[in-house]
DNA sequence: ATCTATTTATAACG
DNA sequence: TCGTTATAAATAGAT
C-alpha cells in the first residue's frame, strides 16, 4: 500500500523486514484496539518477531480472553471432562514444536552440507544461493568489525599522541636535544599512569614514518599503541 | 477512514456496529496474516464480538502461541485449569523445545548471514569455514545430480539407438533418402556410450521426438556440470 | 525517524 | 451481506 505494491510473502532482506514489521505491527496493533473500542469486541492479539520478542494487546485481560478462548475450543469439541482435552492440547503443541524443531534442526544440517542426498536439483540451488549470500555477509561483517577494531585503535593512538603533546608543551623547559632528554621526558610522563611504551611510541609517531607497517603487527599482539596517526 | 472520519468510541447502533465489525474484523484478519507472512511472525489473534461469536487466527498453532505466550510473561496465574503434576512436567518439556528451537532457529537466520552484528571475529571465522563447507558439500552434491541426470538420459538414448536399429534392421526395404542414412550411419558408432551430444544427435536423425525435450531440460537445468569451481 | 506517492481499508449508501 | 465510491489510513521506498 505505498509506493510500489508488495507481495504478501516472507521478506527476504532481514533488515526489511524488521522495518516492515515495526510498521505493520503497530498498524495492526491500532486496528485491533480501534475494532475493540468501536465494535465493542473483545480482542486478544498476541505477536512474536521472528527474532522471538512478544507484543501483546488486550481489549480487556489477556488471560481472561484466553480462558474464554479456551472454552470456547473445549466446548466446540465436546462437553467433556478436562483432563482428556487437557492432555491432547498439550499433545498437539508438543508435536508442533517437536515438527518445527526437526524441520529446523534438518535445515541446519544441510546448510552444512549433510543429508543432501534426497535433495532436487533445485533446492540445491537454492542453497547454494542461500550458502552463497550467508557467507558474503559473514565475510562483510568480518571485515566490518576488523575495521571497526582498527579504527578504535586508531583513534586511541591518535588521542594519547595529542595527550603526549600537551604534555611536551605544559614542560618548563625541555632542552630537546635528542635521545637522551627523550628518555628523561619519558621519566618525567610516567606519573599520569600511562605505560613508558606508550609515551615513547606516541612520541615517536610524530615525525616517524614506520608507523602503517606497525598496524598489523599490533592487531595480531594487540597492542594497540603505535598506530597513532596525523 | 472513508466518507468520513469516525471517530474511535463506541458505536451506538447495533445495526452500524455489526456492519463495521464485519468489515474491520474482515481487515484486521488479514493484516494479521500479511503481517505474519511478511515478517516471519507468529501471530495469534483472538476476537470475540459484543454479541459472544468467536473468530481467531494464528499463524502457527492458536495452543503453540498462547503457550509461547505464557512462558514469556513470566508464567505467572496461567490462566489454564489445574496446574497438575502432568501439565508442570509437561511444560517443562515445552520450555526446553522451545529453547531448542529458538537456538536452531538463531543459528539459521545467522547461516543466512542475518543477526550477526553482535559476535565475535572468531565465531564468524568459525561460521566462514562451516559455511564453505557446507556450500562445497552442496555443489558436489548438485554436479553428482547433474552427472546422473545426464547418465541417464545417454543410457536412454544409448537404448532408443538400438531399439531404432533394430527396427531399422527389421525393416524389408527402407528407401532411405540421404540425410537419414548418413545420420544412421554415425548411430552405430556411439554405442559405446560417448557423450551426450553425439548420442542426442544421432536420436534426433531417428525418429523418437521425446528425448529432444529430454536433452533440452538436461541443458537447462545442468549448465554447469563440468565446470569446475574455485 | 520523516517524508510522500500509492495502495488499502472502509464509512456511507443503495 | 454484497457492491460501489469517495475519502481516510496505512505503508513501501526513499531520504
Amino acid at each position: 500500500m505505498a509506493r510500489e505494491r508488495r507481495e504478501i510473502r516472507r521478506i527476504e532482506s532481514a533488515a526489511a523486514r524488521q522495518v516492515t514489521f515495526s510498521k505493520r505491527r503497530r498498524g495492526l496493533f491500532k486496528k485491533a484496539e480501534e475494532l475493540a473500542v468501536l465494535c465493542d469486541a473483545d480482542v486478544a492479539l498476541v505477536v512474536f518477531s521472528s527474532t522471538g520478542k512478544l507484543s501483546q494487546f488486550a481489549s480487556s485481560s489477556m488471560n481472561a480472553i484466553i480462558d474464554k478462548y479456551s472454552t470456547h475450543s473445549k466446548n466446540l469439541g465436546k462437553s467433556d471432562q478436562q483432563p482428556t482435552l487437557d492432555l491432547n492440547l498439550e499433545h498437539s503443541k508438543y508435536s508442533s514444536l517437536n515438527e518445527q524443531l526437526a524441520e529446523a534442526s534438518l535445515q541446519l544440517r544441510q546448510m552444512r552440507g549433510e543429508e543432501l542426498d534426497g535433495l532436487s536439483v533445485e533446492k540445491l540451488q537454492q542453497m547454494e544461493k542461500n550458502l552463497e549470500a550467508g557467507l558474503q555477509r559473514v565475510l562483510c561483517t568480518k571485515d566490518r568489525q576488523f575495521m571497526q577494531q582498527i579504527s578504535e585503535l586508531q583513534q586511541k593512538g591518535t588521542q594519547l599522541a595529542e595527550e603526549n603533546m600537551r604534555l611536551i608543551n605544559q614542560m618548563p623547559q625541555v632542552p630537546t636535544a635528542g635521545v637522551l632528554v627523550a628518555a628523561d621526558t619519558e621519566n618525567l610522563l610516567t606519573e599520569d599512569g600511562q605505560s613508558s611504551e606508550s609515551v615513547m611510541t606516541a612520541l615517536h609517531s610524530g615525525n616517524s614514518q614506520e608507523n602503517d607497517d606497525g598496524s598489523d603487527i599490533s592487531l595480531k599482539l594487540g597492542l594497540p599503541w603505535n598506530l597513532g596517526r596525523t
